[in-house]
RNA sequence: GGCCCGUUGGUCAAGAGGUUAAGACAUCGCCCUUUCACGGCGGUAACGGGAGUUCAAUUCUCCCACGGGUCACCA
């Protein structure tokens, strides 16, 4: 079989050669140590807690080195490519502060190391198919998906390794003439590597995350490129990587099985191998089955990174929960540091754990408090109002109605040495903020303490003469406490508790009907705090209604 | 089924031959306190099983079990 031949009739318009195309994509001109990294989503529409997960490993990387971090488009499948697909990705990866340095943008792209998408480098992954071809290390295989099928099932029944490999390979060794043929019928069909390896023998590869691997080589003659010419996930990434330069790929451990593949093509192709970092899969107890599984895009809504924008996580919070997951030291690091930002932690991949993380939305929810108490009033109201303003419009109206009345809500217990914890979304803020607003203020009379009707009516009414909103919060304390005796309670909680059978009940109690006819529940922040913000009119009002 | 990866409390995890087997979340109790929250103190709770190597194994080796991944002209 003449290589150089085949290689003519099967890409008569490719002109340029390998070198031609090393020409224009230069080794890069960084620091000592630098690492070049990136994420490379295929455009489904649907961005996961696994793809940011990835990036931020990329990013961290990179970033951290003084690299460079680029976004490349897999648009390869025409399949399953989904209008609007790419731009979800871009905005979601703004929406999480991730940047990349180069790749795919809103309109277009930025970078020379590009096109950064691979429907756009179809001639480049020709000039190599066309090189391997002349040298031998692919053929055209004409093979029609029911032959695969009928052969794939004859493996199976056989229980034989399935796939294309040695005597399967039934177009690996066919004679010119027979391709020239099947040329002029004018057949379908895709390129395939020639693998010259053997799976009795292993390669070795350390992968950072796994440590030390024995792999099986590969032998399977993967298609290179479809019938419609576009290259397989296998090559573009083998080519692009190289070309682009990057230094680190990481990507999901469902990549391990291929590993052999690929680096028997960067051998092939004399190119250097990148490192490779195989990261577990975030994974999630089934509540059906109670048995661990990996997160599915199907069944787990919150594996959607829509799913935390809705609910108001604080874009921090995931990030700051995934270094937790990352990196088991952060929360050590985050302990001793508690105000600087996440970027200044020393990411390191031998901190990576090898094994599959249990998605904890519990964890997360924790992680998201303490974030959330490290922000300002000012910080905690923009945040708000920005997801109100897309998911709660109610909320919204109200909150921007008077921004310094809502600034002054999420004052309270903020800035000290302990902040209050009282929410983790945003989603929550509405219960949390509900008395202060008459339009979302609701009683919940069954909160009210265990006194007789009488004794509560009779505190609320008397509270309203005794009222003064000018009290400071404790002539405030000592109003409520002096109202004690004449409802036989005791204004002293340390003597009560010594004598609680000697009292009808408490300055705790009494506080408690204050409490729940101005908040409408039990648990509210420092009532006296509450009562200056709503104003002595609203403090009265509100009195009178619980009567 | 073949191949590959993994397995420390309910969860995330540190530990890399000799430790009272860290810490965080969750949970429980106590304290602080007019409620809640915060905070403080304390408790319950773990090396999947079996062989072997060794004076000594959670740590090394092998086998088994379990969980996961992968076996496409998808990524």
């Amino acid at each position: 079989m003449n290589e150089l031949e085949l290689a003519k009739l099967l890409f008569p318009e490719v002109t340029e050669t390998p070198e031609d195309i090393e020409a224009k994509y230069p080794p890069r001109q960084l620091g000592e140590g630098a690492k070049v990294t990136r994420i490379a989503p295929s455009p489904t529409g649907f961005m996961h807690l696994g793809n940011l997960y990835g990036a931020l490993v990329d990013e961290r990387l990179a970033h951290q080195s003084g690299g460079v971090f680029f976004l490349r488009i897999e648009d390869t499948d025409a399949k399953r490519a989904v209008e609007g697909g790419v731009r979800k990705i871009i905005e979601a990866f703004r929406d999480f502060g991730l940047r990349p340095d180069e790749g795919a943008v809103i309109d277009g792209e930025k970078g020379s190391y590009g096109p950064y998408y691979q429907r756009q480098r179809k001639e480049i992954y020709h000039v190599y198919a066309k090189s391997l071809v002349e040298r031998g290390y692919a053929y055209p295989c004409f093979c029609t998906e029911e032959e695969l099928n009928e052969m794939r099932a004859k493996q199976e029944a056989a229980k034989e390794t399935t796939g294309y490999y040695g005597k399967y390979a039934v177009w690996r060794d066919a004679s010119i003439e027979a391709v020239k043929e099947a040329l002029a019928a004018g057949k379908s069909y895709c390129i395939r590597f020639r693998s010259p390896g053997d799976p009795s023998r292993r390669v070795k590869i350390k992968d950072l995350v796994k440590g030390d691997l024995e792999l099986p080589e590969n032998d399977q003659d993967l298609v290179l490129l479809k019938s419609d010419g576009i290259p397989t996930y296998h090559f573009a990434h083998v080519i692009d990587d190289h070309l682009m330069g990057t230094t680190h790929v990481v990507r999901g451990e469902e990549w391990l099985a291929t590993l052999p593949m690929h680096l028997q093509m960067f051998q092939v192709l004399g190119f250097k191998t990148p490192k490779y970092l195989h990261t577990a899969q975030l994974m999630k107890i089934d509540p059906e089955t109670g048995s661990k599984r990996k997160l599915s895009k199907r069944k787990d809504p919150e594996l959607a990174l829509t799913y935390y924008k809705q609910q108001g996580f604080p874009v921090r919070a995931v990030m700051e929960y995934l270094m937790t997951t990352l990196n088991s030291n952060f929360e050590e690091w985050r302990l001793a540091n508690p105000t600087l930002p996440y970027e200044q932690f020393k990411f390191t991949t031998q901190k990576m754990s090898a094994s599959g993380a249990l998605f904890d939305l519990e964890k997360l929810e924790d992680v998201s408090k303490n974030v959330i108490s490290r922000m300002t009033a000012e910080e905690v109201y923009d945040a708000v109002t920005e997801w109100a303003n897309e998911f709660d419009a109610e909320l919204y109206t109200l909150l921007t109605r008077d921004p310094e009345y809502a600034k002054s809500i999420f004052a309270i217990g903020r800035g000290g040495k302990k902040p209050r914890k009282d929410f983790a979304r945003w989603e929550e803020v509405r219960a949390y903020v509900s008395f202060f607003y008459d339009e979302l203020f609701v009683r919940d009379d069954s909160q009210m303490p265990a006194l007789p009707k009488e004794t509560i009516s009779a505190v609320l009414e008397d509270y309203q003469k005794i009222y003064n909103g000018a009290d400071d919060n404790s002539a405030w304390f000592e109003r409520i406490k002096s109202m004690c005796p004449q409802y036989g309670l005791c204004a002293d909680m340390k003597e009560y508790k010594k004598n609680p059978d000697a009292y009808a009940g408490s300055v705790g109690d009494l506080s408690m009907i204050l409490r729940v006819a101005i908040t409408g529940r039990a648990q509210s922040p420092d009532l006296w705090t509450v009562c200056q913000l709503l104003g002595t009119e609203r403090v009265l009002q509100r009195l009178k209604a619980a009567e």
